[in-house]
DNA sequence: CTATATCCCTAGGACTTCTAGGGAGCGGAC
DNA sequence: GTCCGCTCCCTAGAAGTCCTAGGGATATAG
């Protein structure tokens, strides 16, 4: 019964990875790094959990891969955002908004 | 594969109760109507998620239940806050709040 | 008496994330 | 030349949360 999970990513990973992606192609390791650094390393990516959805949202059509060479020289798997990744994207975002609203109205309530 | 789940709550639910709950006792489903009240109905708080999170939160010791009496002349379970529950909600809070940040970043962020 | 709202609960499954590994190649330090 | 660290990919298994889809009982209004 590990409690201990940091777990700050309430499913909010696709969208991240998604708005990751907005930029250009990317490969996996390129976009947790991204995250981090955008994020001031307020997120931990793990990698059991990058891949895991990275392979979810390809199979949904959100985003395609294609091997490539990186710039340090390895082979890294390019995602790229299709256009039904861009609805996604968009749509989670406003998602995402409808949420901070929700629980700021809660948080801040008063007693009915 | 049913994707068309509302969603809406990512797992902010314990929080959500946590904060219900500094009212003052309250049952179940007046957990759930004021959640959906005060947050202008964007959520929908379902019954069966509602009380199994009740029950594990009582079981971390985070609220306690006694049986009375409603409003309306029911039994009904009523849950108060712990004094751990208590703390459990301030980190839960400024978990929500970190989280808001580090999304807020990366929404709005540029290529690196 | 019948309908509606109020109240409680469970089982099973879908989904996401984490832990905890494994593997391989490139480049620089020594 | 060898070793180490960083870059890069991946999987299996388990934990946890939430949903769907039920089931049940009672008070009060009409």
């Amino acid at each position: 019964m590990p409690e201990s999970r940091a777990d700050l990513l309430k499913g909010t990973l696709d969208l991240l990875i998604l708005k990751a992606l907005t930029f250009g192609p990317q490969h996996g390791y390129g976009i947790a790094r991204w995250l981090e650094e955008s994020s001031q390393d307020l997120f931990q990516i793990e990698e059991g959990s990058l891949y895991p959805a990275l392979y979810r949202m390809e199979k949904r059509g959100w985003i395609r891969s294609e091997w490539g060479v990186s710039d340090s020289n390895r082979n890294a798997k390019y995602y790229r955002l299709t256009a039904v990744g861009q609805q996604e994207m968009e749509a989670q975002e406003s998602g995402w908004g409808r949420l901070v609203r929700a629980m700021s109205l809660v948080l801040g309530s008063r007693p009915s």
